[in-house]
DNA sequence: CTTCTGATGACAGTGACTGACATCAATCCC
DNA sequence: GGGATTGATGTCAGTCACTGTCATCAGAAG
């Protein structure tokens, strides 16, 4: 017989979304997501360190994938071409099947201004991850944290329109319109610093 | 006779950061703050929503400057004419005088992920702020998103560097130089747009 | 002189989070 | 096989951020 009931974690994950969605992230308490699914709050807070970070589990996931897509750009690749390889690798980690979900978690996290903090602070880790890596490769700076944030910037952008999107486009062409438009933008620039 | 000292709000801003700074962000109890400056807890909490956001109580006038000089720009700017127009405007709001206090903030900022976080948010307004002024321009998306997130980055990278500079540049030419390190990064891909 | 206003104090309450200690199935080791 | 160990959990007490409510009282308004 087993003591408890496995994937605590998960269980946790999964009631604390449902609840948020349900009747709204100030209004859960964790004594409340935890009780729901048969443990105790004091357990919930050995899993996660605070009642946000339950919907921010497997960030360090996509950023592995974001610094190892850099690393393994052929040696001569530019900072730019760096950063859309990165990109690229991205569309594994957002299957189409994920969508409903993601979509759910970005509603909840949108409506909640703390969740919405964490969010950001998130994408900076990730943002100064590759800002990191491609200084590794020898970007310098400020070259290396303003590609990395135009990476970030470009791929949420992208996300957003992927999740708000039908189901028409795929992730992968989201963000190469964004970083299309993104030259655009800084075209004048590109000519005044050839100059 | 007075019944209450004048400036409480000013008082509790200057005690909180000597507080912050001397003996670190948790270790500090709101009503160590508040006591310090002969007030009480529940007075802090009339003026600012949260432990945090007394270090960011002025934050509204940068995004005013912000918004005013793109709703400044000629009416046949193109967005990126009106994004350094913007970025210039900045300058006026950091002087000299202000670096010190500046770089303390920033120190106790930079050392806690909650002020971190609620820095970043800031951020994310101010340039959703930008992005809104630049939408009433007439300029599409996603092209304003990525303008407007574009000038926050660079201002945020040229606003640390003036902080982490000895006395030499000013924050106007970090800005110039930050922005034009933008457009050698894109520089293929505006090339890339054009065909 | 009375009334009203606005900034503050006093106090009780909720909920996020932490530290310390107890429990006990599963597993390891002899 | 049986005792020691481990690891995920429960229990309980405590701190502190933050809120709602009511009282206070100097000064402005009339």
């Amino acid at each position: 017989m087993v003591r408890w009931e496995p994937g605590a974690r998960d269980r946790l994950r999964k009631a604390a979304l449902e609840l948020y969605l349900q009747q709204g992230f100030e209004q859960t308490t964790v004594g409340e997501i935890a009780r729901s699914v048969g443990l105790t709050e004091r357990t919930f807070f050995r899993h996660f360190a605070d009642k946000r970070e339950v919907l921010f589990d497997n960030q360090d996931t996509l950023q592995h994938a974001f610094v190892d897509s850099v690393n393994a750009a052929p040696p001569d690749a530019s900072p730019l071409e760096m950063v859309a390889s990165a990109l690229a690798a991205t569309r594994e980690f957002f299957p189409d099947e994920r969508r409903t979900w993601s979509r759910q978690r970005q509603e909840v996290i949108m409506a909640n201004p703390p969740l919405k903090e964490r969010e950001l602070l998130k994408m900076a880790r990730l943002s100064e991850a590759v800002a990191e890596a491609l200084r590794a490769r020898g970007v310098a700076e400020p070259a290396a944290t303003l590609a990395a944030e135009s990476a970030i910037t470009v791929f949420t952008v992208a996300f957003l329109q992927w999740l708000a999107d039908g189901e028409t486009r795929s992730l992968a062409a989201l963000e190469h319109e964004a970083l299309t438009e993104l030259g655009t933008f800084t075209a004048a620039l590109a000519k005044a610093s050839k100059a």
